[in-house]
DNA sequence: TTTAGGG
DNA sequence: CCCTAAA
C-alpha cells in the first residue's frame, strides 16, 4: 500500500498533514472526501503537551516514512495561518468556503455528516456540504481559512523556495505604527516586513500580536494595544481595547492571554479556529500561550531561550476535571478550580460539536470524536481501554519522539486519538520500541479508514442524546477483524515478553474511578472495578505463572505486577482462570472463534493461550482427560509428560 | 493474609 | 469482578 502523506507546513511549524493516499484500498481516499480530514503533525512533549513539529522532525518523519516506501511530500514552512486549519476541498481544487448553501445549511449538518462518510470513492462536493463549512460560515469569517486548496496541492513545489528567499524589511517599519488601526492588508505588509514572509492569516489580533512579538523580539506581549514606534512596541497599557475586543477575541481565542478570564467569557469559538484553540488550550497550561506558539518560526535561540515550565500532571488532570464538569451538562464548574483558566466551550452553543464516538483502529474502543468535549465518567473508561488495547500495540512501534499525536481534524472538529493526558505515559511506553515510524503512518491511515467507514450520523445522534444523560454513553463496540489480526501481528506479542511499560505509572491513581455500578441480584449495587487486561499484562501473568507457578498469586503479584497496584492477586488468579478456560476452549478441532458473535474483547493471541495451556498442563492444573487426554485415553502422567516435552 | 472456588 | 470459606 503506497501512501502519499503530504505535510503542509504553516503557522510556525504547526503542520497539518493531509493524509492523501493513493492506494488500492477503496477505503482510503480522504482526498476525495468532502469532509477533508487533516492531520496535524505534532511532537509530544513528555508532559503531554503538543508541540508543533519542527522542520527537522518533519523531515525525520519523512525519512522514516520514505524508508518504508511511503512517499511523503514535505512542504516547508511558508504560509502562516492564525492557526486556522480548515478543511480543504482538494477535490474541487477551489476554495469551498464561500458556502453557497448559506447558513441555513447548518441545520442539516448531521445529515450531511452522515452522508459524508460514504463518499469514499465518489468525488462529489455537493454531497458533503459538511459541518465545517456551515461552521465557518456561521462564524462569519470565511477568509479565515488560510490555505486555499490549490495551495495545498501545489504548494509543495514552491514552498521550499518561499520560505528561504524572503527577508525581513524593517525599513518599512519606521515611525509610529498603530497596529490597531491597520487593516488586515496593512497588517500583512507589516508582518512581512517584520518576518520576511507572507502570511495569510486574517486575524487581526493574531497578526498584531505576532508582529509585536517579532518587533520586540519577545513573546511577552502582554499588552492588548499595539502601537509601534520605530520598531519598538509601545505599551499604552490602556484598559479599553473594547472596540475590537469583541470581534477579535471571538475569532482568535488563542490569542488571548492567559490573563483573560476564560471562564466567564461566552466563548463562541469559531469553528475554523477550533484546532488552534485546541493547541492554545494546551498551551494555556503554560500560562503563556504565545510562547512556543509564537516562536516556532523565529530563530532557534529565541525558542530555546523562552521555554516555560511544563504543566504538571496534576494540573492536566485538574483541567480535565473541570472540563468534565463543564461538559457533563451542568456547569458546576469553575468555582472549584478558579485558578484554572481554560477555554470553555459551552456545549449548548455549538450542539453539533458534541462528541461522536468512533471505533478506533479496530481496537473495539470508542474514541471520542471531538477532542475536547465530553469529559465525564465514560471517558476514563474509554481511555483506559484504549490504552490497554490494540491502539497501544499499534503505536508502540513508532519512533518515540517522532511519534505524532494523531489529531484528526474533521472539518472544524478535532478528534484526538490519543488524549493528551495519556500522552506522557504513552511516550514513555513507546520509548521502548524505537523502530519504524511507518506504523504511525499506518495508524493515521487506519484511523482515517475507520473514520470514513463509520456511519457517523447515527452515532452522532446517539451521543447527542447521550449528552443529556452522560451515564448512558455506551456505544456498541465495533470491531474490525482485519485490523485485529494485523496489529496483533506486530504487537508486543511478537517481540518478546518484556515490553512492559515499566514507567507507565499504572498505579491506578488516575483511574480509580473506573467504577461502574453493577446491579447485584438483591437489588443492591456493588461497585465493579473494571479494568481490561492488557496484552502485556496477560503476558506478564503468564510469565509469572511459568516462573513461580500457578497459585502463587501473591508472589506473582509482588514480583511481576509490582507496578500494577490495581491488580490484586485475586485478579491474577481470576485472570489465569479465564485464560485457562480460554486456552482449553480454543485449541480443540473446530475453528474456535468462528462463532464469536461479540468479539468486543480483544482476543488473546493464540500463542499466549497455547502457552497458558502448556503451563497449566505442566503444573497439572488441568485434568489430563479434559485437555487432550481425551483422545489418547492415556493416563494423566503420560499425557503430562508427552505434552510438555512436545511443547518445550 | 492468601488461596480457591462459586457467583 | 466480587464474595467468602478455608487454610
Amino acid at each position: 500500500m503506497e501512501t502519499v502523506v503530504r505535510v503542509e507546513g504553516n503557522n510556525e511549524g504547526k503542520f497539518e498533514e493531509t493524509g492523501v493516499e493513493k492506494s488500492s484500498s477503496p477505503l482510503s481516499s480522504p482526498k476525495l472526501g468532502g469532509d477533508q480530514v487533516v492531520y496535524k503533525l505534532v511532537r509530544i512533549e513528555g508532559d503531554g503537551r503538543l508541540v508543533p513539529a519542527t522542520d527537522d522532525e518533519i523531515m525525520e518523519v519523512g525519512n522514516l516514512l520514505s524508508d518504508d516506501k511511503i512517499e511523503m511530500h514535505l512542504v516547508g514552512d511558508t504560509g502562516q495561518t492564525g492557526g486556522c486549519i480548515c478543511s480543504e476541498r482538494t477535490s474541487s481544487g477551489m476554495p469551498q468556503l464561500e458556502n453557497s448553501e448559506g447558513l441555513s445549511q447548518s441545520e442539516n449538518t448531521e445529515v450531511d455528516a452522515g452522508k459524508s462518510n460514504v463518499h469514499l470513492e465518489e468525488n462529489d462536493p455537493s454531497s458533503a456540504p459538511s459541518m465545517n463549512e456551515s461552521h465557518i460560515n456561521q462564524s462569519g469569517s470565511v477568509g479565515e481559512c488560510s490555505n486555499p486548496p490549490n495551495e495545498l496541492v501545489e504548494g509543495q513545489s514552491s514552498a521550499s523556495a518561499d520560505c528561504t528567499s524572503l527577508k525581513p524589511d524593517f525599513s518599512k517599519l519606521k515611525g509610529e505604527i498603530c497596529l490597531d488601526n491597520l487593516s488586515i492588508k496593512e497588517l500583512h505588509e507589516t508582518f512581512k516586513a517584520t518576518f520576511g514572509r507572507e502570511t495569510t492569516v486574517k486575524d487581526k489580533q493574531w497578526l498584531k500580536r505576532r508582529i509585536a512579538m517579532g518587533l520586540t523580539n519577545s513573546c511577552d506581549v502582554s499588552t492588548s494595544s499595539f502601537v509601534i514606534k520605530d520598531n519598538k512596541l509601545v505599551n499604552k497599557d490602556k484598559e479599553e481595547n473594547h472596540n475590537n475586543l469583541g470581534s477579535d477575541l471571538a475569532k482568535a481565542p488563542a490569542v488571548r492571554t492567559a490573563n483573560d478570564s476564560y471562564k466567564d467569557s461566552p466563548i463562541n469559538c469559531s469553528g475554523q479556529m477550533e484546532n488552534l484553540q485546541i493547541v492554545s488550550d494546551e498551551r494555556l497550561r503554560n500560562s503563556s500561550i504565545d510562547d512556543d506558539f509564537g516562536t516556532e518560526d523565529l530563530n532557534t535561540e529565541q525558542r530555546a531561550a523562552k521555554r516555560v515550565r511544563k504543566p504538571t500532571r496534576r494540573y492536566i488532570e485538574e483541567l480535565s476535571e473541570v472540563e468534565s464538569k463543564e461538559h457533563s451538562g451542568k456547569s458546576i464548574a469553575s468555582t472549584k478550580n478558579p485558578g484554572l483558566r481554560q477555554i470553555s466551550i459551552k456545549s449548548n452553543v455549538r450542539p453539533f460539536k458534541m462528541a461522536r464516538m468512533e471505533s478506533f483502529g479496530g481496537s473495539g474502543v470508542q474514541v471520542p470524536y471531538v477532542f475536547r468535549v465530553r469529559r465525564s465518567r465514560p471517558r476514563k473508561n474509554i481511555m483506559a481501554l484504549m490504552f490497554q488495547s490494540k491502539l497501544f500495540a499499534m503505536v508502540s512501534l513508532s519512533k518515540p519522539f517522532c511519534m505524532l499525536s494523531v489529531l484528526m481534524l474533521y472539518g472544524s472538529e478535532i478528534e484526538a486519538v490519543i488524549r493528551l493526558k495519556e500522552l506522557p505515559s504513552f511516550l514513555q511506553w513507546a520509548g521502548f520500541h524505537p523502530s519504524s515510524m511507518s506504523v504511525a503512518a499506518t495508524l493515521v491511515k487506519k484511523a482515517l479508514v475507520v473514520h470514513n467507514t463509520q456511519p457517523n450520523n447515527e452515532s452522532r445522534n446517539e451521543v447527542l442524546k447521550a449528552r443529556s444523560a452522560p451515564e448512558q454513553i455506551q456505544q456498541p463496540f465495533t470491531v474490525e477483524p482485519e485490523m485485529n489480526k494485523q496489529f496483533l501481528a506486530v504487537g508486543p506479542i511478537e517481540q518478546g515478553q518484556n515490553m512492559e511499560p515499566k514507567h507507565i505509572d499504572p498505579s491506578g491513581d488516575a483511574s480509580d474511578d473506573n467504577v461502574v455500578s453493577v446491579p447485584t441480584g438483591k437489588g443492591g449495587m456493588r461497585r465493579k472495578h473494571h479494568r481490561a487486561w492488557t496484552l502485556s499484562e496477560v503476558m506478564k501473568l503468564v510469565e509469572g505463572v511459568s516462573r513461580y507457578g500457578a497459585g502463587r498469586w501473591s508472589e506473582i503479584k509482588r514480583l511481576a505486577f509490582a507496578s500494577y497496584s490495581y491488580r490484586t492477586s485475586v485478579d491474577l488468579k481470576d485472570k489465569w482462570r479465564n485464560l485457562l478456560k480460554a486456552s482449553l476452549a480454543q485449541t480443540p478441532p473446530d475453528k474456535r472463534m468462528n462463532s464469536r458473535k461479540h468479539a468486543s474483547a480483544m482476543p488473546i493471541p493464540a500463542p499466549i493461550l497455547l502457552r497458558v495451556r502448556e503451563l497449566a498442563e505442566m503444573q497439572q492444573q488441568v485434568s489430563p482427560n479434559l485437555s487432550s487426554g481425551k483422545l489418547a485415553g492415556s493416563t494423566g502422567r503420560n499425557v503430562h509428560e508427552t505434552r510438555s516435552s512436545g511443547y518445550l
